[in-house]
DNA sequence: CTTTTATTGTAACAATTTGTTACAATAATA
DNA sequence: TATTATTGTAACAAATTGTTACAATAAAAG
């Protein structure tokens, strides 16, 4: 979960907030929130120069909220994205994930006494979703307390905090798993792209290489591609088609 | 979440308990435990008849207990077996789930106070695990507090508890989305089987009829089925070839 | 016994889907 | 105007899945 908006809760909400009081205890939302640009899948991370680590963003829910509006939440906060494409894919329960350690840290690099039983050092089981936006509309924004809210590479990722690679990597198997069921790949790319474009969003997710011609069958088989218009690359080549994505009628 | 086991919890387990200490606050599991018979798939549900409803098995996270050890020990606690397929497939937190009234209702009827911050009247959000097992072997079970544990048929279930034919449903779905990928519906058969036990496995769990020749080929294309012997039905025709699912070698 | 009945196991062919190769179309550049 | 680098798609091949058919056979009926 994102330590920043513990603090932003702890520090800046309300007055109950303190204690953790307004909030649903012992859990938490992690967000791994995927990009894409430059043939590269893209996770936004915040950073925490205290600690040297880095964590998904994340966050706790409100008394009143329900858990997938605490995840909307907490995306749009670090985006400034709305209508996100939100996927809940897993709960980390594990106790060995449980380490205080270096919320600890960053509290008392901030001031705070970190006395054993405060609320944010025991132990917190998250909920992981799975976001993927628009590279080029997302504003990538940290809260108080982290000092950088920046996307990287996903094959070149800095330390992360506690189980954070975990969830990384369950997060990416299954974008991988669920990509041809549930057609998400769009949600990478703006609401206008090519043929090419998407094969290679495609080809990234899964790692490997796909049949050109193949591809192309295949996606418009699906009946799910609208053509816009014809797009001049300013390369010296036929022009590609564009389409946007329409909800296939069930 | 299972009632029994919020009492079981709070009645026999430690003082601790008596007041939700001992455990993860705010979280709890619920099981869908799936078996197979007749042709027909059946969930295991306990029954409260001081509310007139049913409910899915369910408990709480002891305090140093990994979320997926608490799912197996309520799921064996239920069918007295170990080495159960068990697949968390959702973590269910809406805020409209909260309804205390069931709850104030049982504990009026077996004498315990009932205080609006009781720690059993407070909000949950519970983890879905479906569980596969097999039908002659489990043992329903019931807890200290509900009144029976029984299999009911999927297509002919009692009224239920709070959202907890919600809960079967998305249990029943993610079965069907991942029956071809992970294999799974062997689990609800005994160690060995017959092709067209197997085939009714399939076409209960997807609720369409197969082609006979085309399922035989597939499923002994993948190399997970191993001979064991003949099976004489004691009917008027040929005997079939009995089965044992192998872990496919990676 | 021999024939009938109800399945099982699988081959054979058809239909569909996916993999592969090839080639015309074409926007910029030389 | 020819060249270059891609795009769009057709055409055929290979693999997979759908369908039909039929021999094998355990028990029951005659």
């Amino acid at each position: 979960m994102l330590l920043a908006d513990k603090f932003n809760m702890a520090k800046q909400v309300t007055e109950a907030a303190k204690d953790g009081k307004g909030f649903v205890p012992g859990l938490a939302v992690d967000a791994v929130i995927f990009g894409f640009h430059d043939r590269q899948l893209k996770v936004l991370l915040l950073e925490y120069k205290q600690t040297g680590l880095f964590a998904l963003p994340g966050g706790f829910i409100r008394e009143k909220e329900n858990l997938n509006d605490a995840a909307t939440r907490i995306v749009t906060r670090r985006t400034g994205l709305h209508d996100i494409y939100l996927q809940q894919f897993y709960t980390f329960g594990d106790y060995s994930r449980y380490d205080p350690k270096p919320m600890k840290a960053i509290m008392k690099a901030k001031g705070i006494p970190t006395p054993a039983d405060h609320w944010l050092l025991q132990r917190f089981i998250t909920t992981g979703y799975l976001a993927l936006v628009d590279f080029t509309q997302a504003i990538p924004t940290p809260d108080e307390i982290s000092d950088t809210c920046q996307w990287y590479e996903l094959n070149a990722l800095p330390e992360l905090m506690q189980d954070h690679a975990l969830i990384i990597n369950k997060a990416l198997d299954t974008l991988r798993l669920t990509l041809d069921q549930k057609l998400t790949g769009f949600n990478l790319l703006p609401e206008q792209f090519t043929m090419g474009e998407l094969q290679s969003v495609y080809e990234t997710i899964l790692s490997k290489t796909l049949i050109r011609a193949a591809f192309q069958r295949k996606m418009l088989s699906l009946g799910i591609l609208e053509l816009v218009a014809k797009k001049m690359t300013g390369k010296a080549h036929k022009a590609p088609y564009v389409y946007r994505f329409v909800r296939k009628r069930d």
